[in-house]
Order: structure tokens, then C-alpha cells, then sequence
DNA sequence: GATTGAAACTGGCTCAAGCCAGTTGGTCAA
DNA sequence: TTGACCAACTGGCTTGAGCCAGTTTCAATC
């Protein structure tokens, strides 16, 4: 548009330039799931391209699986869907006992060296599938968000999102004092007498975003394995739920955590 | 191209029809791993047509992964490649003990009825990652090869197939009698006492070949776990290599299997 | 013999136009 | 009210042209 992002993006064909602005309309919930996309006659109009070229905009969010197009009534954004489901399971509360994460422990025993490196921490409003599971207060809506990136050596092998309702953050002092990494959230809560049992509640396999690429140094095409556990207690209330991305090529490291 | 075909495949766009042709090509042999496909330009040409049609039908092999691209050289068929390689492990023979197959415990456990489809039992020519396991002789390189389909309700869940060196198929009398289905060609070989151990060697999730797409009635764009299972004996020699791929949305019925 | 450089290839991407085939919503007649 | 039909939309696919940017080859030059 501008002077500015032109330098910058000289090279950048405009196939590929209006197939970003769609992809960041949606990502940014702009555009929401099953929301029409403009048809391909008026993105061409609108961006002063041939049709072809808008048509190919459309194809490659198409091909990655944004939207789904349907012959003689648009192009509409997808519903997230998973590509593969694996199944579910519980896992065994044994790794705290050996006074490591899973994670680390996996990491010593192919003889890796694990560690942390953490993104952010931070009060957020949760995605609906998390604030579902946390019953979060429909008044507030407010949790604690923290993210981390998991290394093997040096490579970047998971990416861990935690969400804690922030009642619960902030009753417990969690953010008052230093957490130790190789707990994590879950274990401080866990030696306060929250947490209990953590469930395995996903195993899905699916393409990664543009976020999660760069922050695993994926290469394009390459898919990534997303698991989410929530951790609850006796009576069955959830306070915390977590979601594992991981680089699929790595997931070793998952798969041979023992299964109760 | 003569009439005959033309009236089946009346409505099949031009640059599909290139892209089935190429792809036949390719499955079939005739386009051998790293070989070169024709330009654009000679692809246009050779089947009269403009070159973007020509360009699409290459596009449509190399979204299915079977041509890769590449600015200035030309397309190349692509070497095999899995999407993911989920790990390796050893699986516990109790399901033996049970008197059941694996898959068939796991569908009685799940509530569903299992059964089997055999597709066909020949003498063969292995692939070169069977033969390589099996150590077959060079001069004959020859198997018995099984296929099957397995059935949990009305749903085809699993394609198997199975190889075993000709010259034991033979020794054992294999094929002189009806195999039980519940246990295979795997159980028949242990009875006389044959197999010790079976080995799951690759665990994968990629994207279907056009025939295991029509077995597994999957649509596309749904990619499939395969699975490759060696038994051998106490010395560690290979008797029978089998691969599995399933659906990868009921590998509930893969994964739920307990590891040793 | 080593280096350079141009020509002849390759795929990447776009344009402007057109026809086909589904979907939708309205109009008009029964 | 119901049904048939048509017009205006949608995406699917093709054409034939052109320019760009990589790679390869080979002949001319150093």
C-alpha cells in the first residue's frame, strides 16, 4: 500500500501478498469461522489483480486448510479441525516422584540435554475450548497464561501453553514468588494440594501455525503433534489445562512416556 | 485418447487427465524415484494443451507429494518420504494368550465386530524394504504375499499385508491347508514354533496410495498410520514382515495397545 | 586448463478473456 | 400455495500470451 511496505516486500508476488492479508484477517478472528470470503471476481477488483491471481489467494489458504471453497457458492473459513486424532489416554503421576518433568526426563534418557527457555507470562482471556474445560467466570474470563519453548540440545522441540484461571493464580501466590521450571505451573500447584490427576484429553496431529513454525524452526509442510491435558482434582474440577505442540519428527519423546 | 476412453472420462478436466496419467506413470514404475518428468513446455505440447493446464496437472502431483519442483532444473518424482515417524517399541505377545488377534480384542473392547477380507494370497516379488529385512535369497527373491482388509463393523479400518520368504511359505505346508483367520499367517507360523518376537519396527503417518485410499474408503486429503511389524526368532532371523495401514482417525484401535 | 559469459533451457507468476457448472433467489404462471 | 423457470451470482477450468528468475551447457576467451 504504502511507500514502506513495498521496500520490504518488493519481491513478494500478490497471489502470495493477498493470501497474507486473508490469512491474517482470519487468524486474527477478523474473519470468523464460517464467514464468507469476498468471491474471487471482487478480490481481483479490490486489489487490482487478474481473477487468476486471486483465485490462487484463495487456493493457497485453501491448501492450507483455512478455507474450504464450495463450487457456486463461495469460499468460507474453516472450522480448525484436526488432521489426525490418536486417541486418549491418562498418564502416570511417576515422573514427579522421580523429581524431573517428563519432558527432562525423556531428554536424559536419549541422552539430550533439556530446557526452557520461557516466552511469556500473562493475564489473557482463554480460547473458547480452554475456557470451556476451566469454567472459567463467564464475568471476567481471565486466566494465566504462560508459554514456553522446550529445547532438546539445541533444537526447539515443544512449545507449552498453560492456562490457569486467574482466581486461582493469583489465590495461590503463584505469582508472587518465583516458579521453578522444572516443575512448571503444574507441580507448584500440585504441592499446594490442587492438582491430582492430569488427563490426556487430545492427540491430534495437524499443520502448525505461523507462530508455532517459527518458534520450532519447522520447515513448510512439515506437520506438528498437539496434545492438551487438563489437570484436575478429586471431585473433578479442572485448574489448569495445558497444550503441548511438538515438532512430529521429535515426538519420541512423548510417545515413550509410559501409559498407566 | 481413442473414443472408448473418452466416453468414460468425458467430464475429466484435461489437466486432471495429465496428472492421472503422470501419476499412473509413476505408481506403476515406469517413473522411477529421481527420474524427470517432461518440461511444462513438452507436457503442453505432447498433449496439446496451453501450458498453465500442463503446469496444473504437475501442481496436482506435487500437492500430493509424489513430484517435487525445482526453479530452473525441472520436476523430479520424489523418493518416499513419511510425514511422520512416531517412534519405535516392541509389543507384548499376550494378545496370543487371549486367543485373539490384536485388532480383534480392540474391537470386542470397543463394542464393534471385527473381521477380515482377504484380497488376495500370491507368490511375489517383494518390496526392497521387505526383502531387505527378510534377507530373502537373491536369486529367487520370491514370497508369499497376503492382503487383507479388516473390518471393525461396517468401517474398513486396516490394510495388511504380509511377506513371507517362498521357501518357508513352502517348508511349513503353509499353503497346503485353510489359515485361520483369527490369528494369521503370524499365529500358523508360531504354532510351529517359528516366532519369537515381533518387532514394531517404523511407526508413520503419511498421506495414502490411490488403492489404499479406495480400500480404506478414505476421502481425500486424510492421511493414514502405517505401521511395519517384523517377527523374528531367538537368533534374531527375520520370518515375516508385515505392514499395516489404517485410518488414522480409529488408530485408537493401534494405539491402545499396551506396550511391554 | 581455468574462467567467463551468453544462450537455451527450466519453473514461477501474472494477465485478460472466455466458457462451463453449480447455487440462490426471485418472478411468473398454474 | 406450489412449481417451473430464469437471471445473477458463485467457483472450476482453460487459453495463449508474456515477463521474470533460477540452472545448465558450451563456446569464446584468458
Amino acid at each position: 500500500m504504502n511507500d514502506h511496505e513495498e521496500r520490504e516486500s518488493v519481491r513478494r508476488p500478490p497471489s502470495k501478498r493477498i493470501a497474507d492479508e486473508l490469512r491474517q484477517a482470519i487468524e486474527s478472528g477478523e474473519l470468523t469461522p464460517g464467514a464468507k470470503l469476498p468471491s474471487e471476481r471482487d478480490l481481483a477488483a479490490h486489489y487490482g489483480t487478474a481473477r487468476n491471481t486471486a483465485r490462487e489467494a484463495v487456493r493457497i489458504l485453501t491448501d492450507a486448510g483455512l478455507v474450504i471453497a464450495e463450487h457456486g457458492r463461495g469460499a468460507y473459513v474453516r472450522k480448525p479441525q484436526a488432521l489426525i486424532r490418536l486417541g486418549n489416554d491418562r498418564y502416570s503421576p511417576k515422573y514427579r516422584d522421580a523429581g524431573l518433568s517428563p519432558f527432562l526426563l525423556e531428554c536424559a534418557k536419549q541422552g539430550k540435554t533439556g530446557r526452557f527457555e520461557v516466552l511469556s507470562i500473562e493475564r489473557a482471556t482463554p480460547p473458547t475450548e480452554v475456557a470451556g474445560r476451566l469454567d472459567v467466570s463467564e464475568k471476567t474470563k481471565s486466566v494465566l497464561r504462560r508459554e514456553n519453548v522446550f529445547w532438546a540440545d539445541d533444537d526447539p522441540v515443544q512449545r507449552v501453553t498453560t492456562y490457569i484461571p486467574w482466581a486461582i493464580a493469583t489465590g495461590t501466590g503463584l505469582l508472587q514468588e518465583e516458579v521453578p521450571h522444572q516443575y512448571g505451573i503444574h507441580g507448584v500447584l500440585e504441592d499446594r494440594g490442587h492438582v491430582m490427576a492430569r488427563i490426556r484429553e487430545e492427540i491430534n496431529a495437524r499443520m502448525p501455525r505461523a507462530d508455532e513454525a517459527r518458534h520450532l524452526r519447522l520447515p513448510p509442510g512439515v506437520p506438528v503433534i498437539d496434545v492438551l491435558h487438563t489437570s484436575v482434582d478429586q471431585k473433578g474440577k479442572a485448574y489448569e489445562v495445558t497444550r503441548f505442540v511438538m515438532r512430529a519428527d521429535m515426538s519420541g519423546l512423548l510417545y515413550d512416556v509410559p501409559v498407566e
